[in-house]
DNA sequence: GCAAGGTC
């Protein structure tokens, strides 16, 4: 049987490209997670059926475990040393499944991943997904290296296959982990600190990241030079001269003078000579160059400035343009068009629309070869594929587009020529001179028309002759300070210094702003707000490497150690962690120096807020915060209890939460179908038992304001008979504290457990039951209710064969097992005894809490 | 609730 081979792109357009090349346009596609194409054909001298399918860029992403994603209780320093997860980056989307499905039966793996070291990431996170073993690199796994998606690139790839390189892919796993491990830990550490001691910094989280906060260093630094400028006055000589009864005034050789009286004597030097002799004139044909192919970058940097569209909503316009196949693909550093580029084509469809039919026409006799520009081997330059129709476009994708058409005619246009006339004189041994340009061909400025050479025509002078001074006048100025720091020019010194990518320096801009660190004013300049601007005199303060842009490099250089094999994987992320944990822990040290400053700019939460609830601790009026993100806050214990977001809160009846005291408050969110909620904020804040926050979870709104599946929480926590949202359904046995009922709560199945809403007791039950009802049995010890616990086979894979139980809870007795289980688990699990009402359960509360409380028991049987 | 990097 002829072998089958599976190739992998990293996304469906390439998948696509690469099918369409080696077949030869012959093959059948079918769906999948992405696109599956077949075809037959030759690999390694033999008949071959080819596969070809793509992921959707990264495959995995890294995070922490769930014991480690608790704010509350998970001390930030513990993050650098704590492991990391790899999951699916989009669960729904089953790109793991659909590999592994499309590589059964497959020989060989051809990896076509974009050629950088993410692609080569990528390539390994693939492997890992086809079952195929990563020894099989060089036997059965192999790399095809392409710069361009053209048939001659893909078919030479395909005659040349090389592998994987795991080194730069160990690079790439190596940033993930530091990138995750410092901004998280500085992120949680600061965030906490701030939001628990001010009450209007509104901003949610006070992020940290060695891109963004670098980012936000850029528009502080620039903000910082305006601040701190200070103007200067400076003199000039304007001297004019009539000239075929016109005036034209001349530049000065000084240009500007710092001091008014040595401009005077100048001035009197010039006016008692009275004339000007011509000394030189050039004349001089220049040139202005044409641009090269555009990328994203300059495309994202013209948006700004020209268009006032900013870099994400570019970005996303380019990324429909492209999806509708009207662009080529817009995330691309290169400048240089590929050899075999089609200039024809493109232009033959472009010359169909009148705004620039005339512009092409004139290229027919024969285009311009475009300038060599920069290949960088991942993605041509932007350009058009196709005509657009003005009306199937919206405003700003229509200008956008109409933009990259405009360029694109401009790389294959001439350069624009004109002569450069340069006359110069002397009066009283100064110079002056004045400057003409006569544009002599348009060339590519004519379809970029802002671009255009400004003319000016001068009058015919003669070298050797005299002129005479119409006036020669002092003219002051003053210095200006530089202006906010533009959209354009950020990323200009983003690209410079290596912070994000193409794809991601808007991402980061973005989210300095959403986090209300900068705000984008008029002429989309950055003026950085009170919050952003403490934040990096802070870090400025305390160790001005976390807001520089080398803290980027310096990760860079590390990890590039890894990808070209110079030093281990696992030796440059420790070296690295242990650096930033040296900073870390000097930051937090030293935080109260950063504290003073925003204790200059923000109100304290004790100022903040007005009276709302009671505390369930010290029985006082706590604050409510309602600036973001929304808090209670007791000024009498320093606590902060967080609320949920994007709704308002007020007072719930009075009603006192049966676990700790403090009142119940009720939750509202906006809109018109806006949903209500009792809530207990302490209670919201710490979970009273395991699995409470995976019900408070139910609450989260989803990308459109409305409430997701399953939300309205149910107010189980509050037993008074007016809460009609109650799930506590059904009384099961006593209490083995106080007697009182215990209640079963149906809501956290498959996790049961049962709870008594009198002393604040909880009983986990085995969490793969099935279903518990009670029996009319009773314990001979203690003559309590014996309950049933059915495992259902299905959700019960570790206890395979387990059905049915019996026992009871009381005094811990099993009665009797109709079947074994396979393996010493637990099965009661009893925790927090002897907890009564009332007692403090706030954030200062760590260690003392019910999940760790001593008294709970594990028992084997 | 947190980073940065792919991609849709």
């Amino acid at each position: 049987m002829a072998p089958r081979v599976l190739m992998v792109a990293e996304k469906p357009s390439i998948a696509l490209s690469i099918a369409s090349a080696l077949s030869g346009g012959r093959m059948s596609t079918r769906k999948g997670s992405t696109d599956v194409h077949e075809f037959d054909g030759m690999f390694q001298g033999s008949h071959a059926s080819f596969r070809v399918t793509s992921v959707i860029g990264h495959v995995f992403s890294v995070d922490f475990p769930p014991a480690y994603q608790n704010w509350e209780g998970t001390d930030p320093m513990d993050l650098f040393n704590a492991p990391v997860l790899r999951s699916e980056c989009n669960p729904k989307v089953h790109i793991q499944r659909h590999l592994a499905q499309e590589a059964r039966g497959c020989t060989y793996l051809i990896l076509w991943l974009d050629c950088d070291r993410e692609g080569e990431n990528i390539c390994f996170e693939v492997i890992s997904c086809t079952g195929i073993p990563e020894n099989e690199v060089g036997r059965r796994i192999f790399r095809a290296k392409f710069s361009s998606v053209t048939e001659k690139d893909i078919s030479n790839a395909m005659d040349n296959l090389v592998l994987p390189n795991k080194d730069e892919a160990l690079s790439v796993e190596a940033r993930q982990e530091i990138d995750l491990k410092v901004g998280v830990a500085f992120t949680r550490f600061q965030t906490r600190y701030f939001q628990g001691k001010y009450g209007n910094l509104d901003s949610r989280v006070i992020s940290y990241g060695p891109c963004q906060t670098p980012t936000l260093g850029f528009c502080v630094q620039h903000y910082q030079q305006i601040n701190t400028f200070k103007p200067e006055k400076f003199w000039s000589l304007r001297t004019y001269i009539i000239k075929d009864g016109d005036e034209i005034q001349l530049e000065w050789d000084r240009k500007k003078l710092f001091d008014f009286d040595v401009t005077v004597m100048f001035q009197k030097m010039v006016a008692s000579d009275g004339a000007l002799k011509i000394t030189d004139i050039s004349v001089k044909e220049e040139c202005k160059a044409r641009p090269s192919g555009l990328n994203t970058v300059n495309l994202l940097k013209v948006a700004s400035s020209a268009l006032g569209i900013g870099p994400q909503t570019a970005m996303h316009l380019a990324e429909r343009l492209y999806i509708q196949g009207y662009i080529s693909y817009p995330r691309t550093e290169s400048t240089a068009y590929p050899t075999s580029f089609d200039f024809k084509s493109v232009l033959s469809a472009l010359a169909h629309n009148p705004l620039w039919s005339n512009n092409v026409r004139a290229l027919d006799a024969g285009f311009v070869k475009p300038r060599q520009g920069h290949d960088v081997g991942d993605h041509p330059p932007i350009t058009p594929m196709r005509l657009a129709p003005e009306e199937a476009l919206e405003t700003d994708a229509w200008r956008l587009y109409q933009y990259i058409c405009q360029h694109f005619i401009g790389t294959v246009s001439p350069d624009c020529k004109y002569t450069r006339t340069a006359v110069e004189f002397t009066s009283g041994g100064e110079i002056f001179r004045c400057v003409g340009h006569r544009v002599t061909s348009k060339g590519f400025t004519s379809i970029m028309p802002w671009l255009a050479v400004g003319e000016n025509i001068l009058p015919t002078f003669k070298k050797g002759d005299t002129i005479s001074i119409h006036k020669v006048d002092i003219h002051e100025g003053s210095t200006t300070a530089p202006d906010y720091l533009s959209e354009s020019e950020l990323i200009s010194l983003m690209e410079k210094n290596g912070i994000g990518t193409d794809a991601s320096i808007p991402v980061h801009i973005n989210n300095i702003s959403e986090r209300n660190y900068v705000q984008v004013n008029s002429g989309r300049r950055l003026v950085p707000t009170a919050l952003g601007t403490t934040l990096i005199r802070g870090y400025q303060c305390i160790d001005a490497d976390l807001c520089l842009p080398d803290i980027r490099s310096f990760i860079e250089q590390q990890i590039t150690l890894i990808a070209k094999g110079k030093a281990d994987h696992l030796q440059v992320v420790q070296h690295v962690l242990q650096q930033f944990m040296r900073k870390y822990s000097y930051f937090v040290k030293k935080i109260e120096n950063m504290d003073a400053l925003f204790e200059a700019q923000f109100s304290p939460l004790a100022d903040s807020g007005r009276l709302l609830s009671k505390c369930g601790k010290c029985g006082r009026y706590m604050k409510y915060i309602s600036t973001q993100p929304m808090r209670m806050y007791c000024v009498t214990c320093e606590e902060v209890y967080y609320l949920p977001q994007n709704g308002s809160i007020k007072l719930y009846k009075e009603i006192i939460c049966p676990l700790d005291g403090f009142e119940l408050l009720l939750f509202s969110m906006v809109g018109p179908d806006a949903k209500s909620f009792p809530l207990c904020p302490c209670c919201y804040n710490s979970p009273p038992f395991e699995g409470i926050d995976k019900l408070f979870g139910a609450l989260k709104l989803d990308d459109t304001g409305k409430v997701g599946k399953g939300a309205g929480m149910p107010c189980f926590l509050c037993p008074h008979p007016t809460c009609k949202q109650s799930m506590i359904t059904q009384g099961v046995c006593a209490c083995p504290e106080c007697s009182g009922t215990l209640i079963l709560d149906p809501v956290s199945a498959p996790k049961w457990r049962l709870l008594c809403n009198t002393c604040n007791c909880v009983v986990l039950l085995p969490h793969a039951a099935h279903r518990i009802t009670t029996t009319d049995k009773k314990c001979p010890t203690c003559e309590s209710t014996i309950i049933e616990v059915d495992f259902n086979k299905k959700a019960t894979p570790l206890e395979d064969g387990a059905t049915l139980h019996e026992g009871c809870i009381l005094c811990d007795e099993l009665l009797h097992s109709l079947v074994e289980m396979k393996h010493g688990k637990s099965f009661f699990m009893r925790r927090g005894r002897g907890r009564g009402r009332g007692r403090g359960r706030g954030r200062g509360r760590r260690g003392r809490g019910r999940h760790d409380d001593p008294k709970m028991s594990f028992r084997d049987f």
